[in-house]
DNA sequence: TTAATATATTATTATGTTCGCATATATTAA
DNA sequence: TTAATATATGCGAACATAATAATATATTAA
């Protein structure tokens, strides 16, 4: 069986699912950024970004260069950002249908 | 601050961080299957099949018809399918770039 | 109405994720 | 070398997710 190239998409599509690092690759989508950088701009404990950071990278989505005391991230492969963009906007979508919804009962 | 769309955009691709429930959006490209298809084809207990599918549609993901005593399940947004496709991608190329390192090591 | 089939729900347990805290490491400047 | 800054890691508690088993509901046919 070759089920296991879901086990492995899934846990690519993983890291989608958590608010901070969608937020990670958001800021990062028009270049790299230094995690005092990211941390700065994102308001949230460096340690817990780390902790994301290094996940993201380890799964192959973020890549590292190092710059004397700074470490700058980005994104690995670009794809990626388009993945981000679709879903983004399956959700908008659904979000305005819902709004039509709720437009339609209210004048009911 | 608009950290929400964030959080609705996680809930989203929560639903491919799972290799079951990518199976069923890999099942359903083609179009509706009843739950009784899916888990025949799934191999996994129709309980826990589910469990999945009402989680993909609660978050709108999944749509459903019933004809008679059967319900069909169908990916309500075809842009679903374009995203994970993309991530399909990144993962491949990801496994062929790791397959070459190996090889570049195996020669050296 | 009863039986048979398809699907959904609930409770429980096991497992995984996220966070905060403390601490560790690496680089640079003094 | 020491101090200062940037980043990473390990641990434990709180919380979320996934699987199983048992049970419930809905539809159709008899």
């Amino acid at each position: 069986m070759n089920k296991w190239i879901y086990e492995l998409h899934a846990r690519i599509c993983n890291i989608f699912s958590n608010p901070k690092r969608l937020e990670v690759i958001d800021l990062l989508r028009n270049g790299e950024k230094s995690v005092n950088e990211l941390s700065s701009l994102m308001n949230i404990p460096q340690t817990n970004l780390s902790q994301h950071l290094s996940l993201m990278r380890q799964r192959g989505m973020l890549e590292t260069r190092r710059d004397g005391v700074n470490i700058y991230y980005s994104i690995a492969n670009p794809k990626a950002i388009k993945a981000f963009d679709i879903m983004r906007e399956v959700l908008l979508e659904q979000l305005s249908r819902n709004e039509k919804l709720i437009k339609k009962l209210k004048s009911a």
